[in-house]
DNA sequence: ACATTTTTTTAGTCAAATCTAATATTTTTT
DNA sequence: AAAAAATATTAGATTTGACTAAAAAAATGT
């Protein structure tokens, strides 16, 4: 196993997501964006992961994880993940209070305490936020996806995709300040036409119709 | 608080450390030595943390912690403490495994984690080598100490002090390979004269007269 | 008391990771 | 297609923590 620096492991966890999300060619704005650092050191240090065989790279043209990059990028999700997983059902963290000392966490290095850890909490497969936790070897669960007007009175979820990605569904969507990544919670189903009231990121509330919340597709947070 | 990077916090761990065990005055070639570095990179160090109050330093003549430094290496240990005590208790980590891993994760910063760490193991007192743990505030309760003579077949503990240092008996103890801080389990009491066969640090087994085993004093380990 | 040994400090390098300022390349606009 | 804007890279500086080699101070032995 090839060992990186904490910090080259931040960057490859953000280039890891950031590639992940958008087929677009991410660029070291982006990067420099997602860590807080300047585009000049993004520059550096890719050209350092790219000696190590973690990515390839042209000057100018972008960068993309090889197997190796990828393989140990999710090693550093997991670490991460797991001790979110930890924060919320060990130590009664709410899920917005993790990310800065999971962040830390994420740099220890022992294999046995993962494994510990892991085992202690019970193989979970995906972390508080929903996102998944990948096993010692790199492979996960995708969370099966519901549509918005499936789920139940008080059911919580983060929405993932939409199945109608029409300008005039995007555009409505955006007007009602839905996005990709919100957290909705069903406050309630009215019988007559099947439509929904909705709370949108743990704050504003929103009615939707019955066309509207079944073209939304939700991963659903684990209940307890 | 004052923020030391974790380099920072290792120096000031070792010099507190050393500080207590013995009252000479310890110079940079025994921190050199704790540390695993060079005596002159220790003088840099000291002088730095000088600057930040954490001790007083005069050239040439060893550095002593200021009570802004006792008090922060006091975190640094309670930290570390229930990190080990964490990892034994609930990851079943054997207690000669702990170390290495305790000295990472003790740099992790986060206030909230280790008030909800400490409460979620009970508020231990003592760490698995029965070393106090200091509260929030830097109290600390001494584990209380019982002559080796008292001990019960099959306890174990940790020399901590001899009430008799008569340079002859301190020879004796030389000799025969017994010193502050080796572990001692109870193999055997000898009814007829009162000696005990006992096994020090995990290997060597020897016999000890009475006279000399009511004279060392041991800080009993938990027994679970 | 002075020579030797040990300990401590200084001076000068080095590597990692960052930054700023300047330059180079690509993309977009007109 | 040239000018303007955006993006990326290099060059050079800085900070942190370490190192080696050499000088300075203190401790020790005879």
């Amino acid at each position: 196993m090839i060992s990186l620096s904490p910090s080259e492991e931040n960057y490859l966890k953000v280039i890891f997501r950031l590639t992940q999300n958008e087929a677009l060619p991410i660029g070291t704005n982006d990067i420099a964006n997602a860590i807080h650092t300047k585009p000049a050191s993004v520059s550096d240090m890719i050209r350092k992961l790219a000696v190590k065989g973690i990515l390839d790279y042209k000057k100018y043209h972008g960068v993309h994880l090889t197997e190796k990059g990828r393989k140990t990028a999710l090693q550093v999700l997991r670490r991460g993940r797991l001790w979110e997983v930890f924060l919320v059902e060990k130590l009664h963290f709410q899920w917005d209070q993790v990310h800065e000392v999971a962040g830390q966490l994420e740099h220890v290095r022992s294999p046995l305490l993962f494994r510990r850890l892991d085992e202690y909490l019970g193989f979970p497969k995906f972390d508080p936020h929903g996102d998944p936790i990948p096993d010692e070897s790199g492979e996960w669960q995708e969370k099966p996806k519901s549509k918005l007007q499936d789920m139940k009175i008080a059911e919580r979820g983060k929405i993932v995709t939409v199945s109608d990605s029409s300008a005039a569904f995007l555009r409505y969507l955006d007007k009602v300040g839905v996005y990709i990544g919100a957290k909705v919670e069903i406050l309630d189903k009215v019988e007559f036409d099947g439509s929904l009231e909705i709370r949108v990121d743990e704050s504003r509330k929103l009615f939707v119709s019955k066309e509207v919340s079944s073209n939304i597709l939700v991963q659903l947070f684990d209940v307890k």
